[in-house]
DNA sequence: TGTACATCAGTGAACGCGCGTTCACTGATGTAC
DNA sequence: TGTACATCAGTGAACGCGCGTTCACTGATGTAC
């Protein structure tokens, strides 16, 4: 009974702080997406999240663990956000819709709600192993994903053939981010779209 | 007399200046394309030109005016690098030196020599109009590149073929410098060339 | 040729600011009796 | 039921540091006579 009483209050302390944690981690993905690592500092996570910086370490490390746990939960989110919810399609819908889906004007310019890859990808060039490893992990899940639904075409190895479309995806919207306003932005994405799908 | 010899030591003096200009230039551009605009710092880049930071402001109006100079001219030194010197071969042989040369373990692991797209993309997406202008209108001498270089495929845009071949090289060599160490990297090298020369 | 003066590229200390991290504290909540 | 105590998530001030930028200065070079 004691034990019991005392099990479920540490549970519902742990609940809460459990909670709290969600909290700093939305407010970090969201952050770290529409501005990168480096400007999701602290102080603005904290503040973002409705809370003070000096309660940070109660959750976190240091700053570099935090951007790893983000990273891999905001991968995970993206896969089964932006890869899930098409099981039904045939492999030709699947691809069309998922490449058509990523390669929008509507991703491209809702940076905090959309794929941290092409956020953060020249950061994690420079990143600890750690970090990297975190986003190589994430991007494998894709690539499972491709793997998995994508239709295949003769004389090309399905995996080669997610490995490109990624590159063309993230490459693609991240140029198109870069040119924001100018009339190549537009063109990029619908000339990305068509050489991701030629059978289409 | 008087006038071309006064002349004459003006440019001694410019030509000097002009010397150290370019000398602070090349210092950022290594920087930049090493560690990224913002750790391309005013102290460091000056320190890295042998010179100290408040000589910094006799050369450019801002940290913000130096970037925007830094990427325009090494955008072009990039596009007469790695696209000039192959005039007298084939579109065909042409598309695959350019694109093999681009996504070589030796380009991702060369960050400081070469092209500052995949070091700088994220940031740019993020930039000031300006700093966003300059990287489009060296993206556009890329593409002029392909377009007069390329050979015809046919049934499909030249333009579009340009734009979709630069995104894969682009986000493929980031791809590849973010999974440095991990097996995929060279994966994703081999992917890309493949898929972005599918007539070869 | 020699001397007084002007020019100006580059120096280095200082400014206010935001960073990651530490730590003594507060105050709400739960426990013991 | 009421009271004294323990726990601990979160606060907020402080630290040393690097940032972009300013500015009075130094000292090498060139000009005037």
């Amino acid at each position: 009974m004691q034990m019991s009483s005392s099990k479920s209050s540490a549970s519902i302390r742990t609940q809460s702080k459990a909670e709290t944690h969600r909290r700093i981690v939305a407010a970090a993905s969201r952050l770290i997406r529409g501005k990168g690592l480096a400007a999701a500092s602290v102080i603005r996570v904290m503040r973002a999240a409705g809370l003070t910086a000096g309660g940070f370490y109660a959750h976190f490390r240091s700053k570099f663990a935090m951007d790893v746990e983000v990273l891999r939960s905001t991968l995970a989110d993206t896969r089964a956000k932006w890869f899930g919810g098409l099981d039904s399609s045939s492999p030709r819908d699947w691809i069309g819709a998922v490449v058509t889906r990523y390669l929008s004007p509507a991703h491209r310019d809702r940076f905090e709600d959309g794929c941290p890859l092409p956020a953060v990808l020249s950061e994690l060039s420079r990143s600890d192993k750690r970090t990297r490893q975190a986003m190589a992990d994430g991007m494998e899940a894709y690539i499972q994903e491709f793997v998995s639904h994508a239709p295949e075409i003769p004389g090309v190895n399905a995996r080669e053939r997610a490995l490109a479309t990624l590159a063309l995806c993230v490459g693609g919207l991240a140029l198109a981010r870069a040119m924001r306003g100018l009339p190549e932005s537009e063109e990029v994405l619908h000339a990305c779209t068509k050489w991701a799908l030629p059978d289409q």
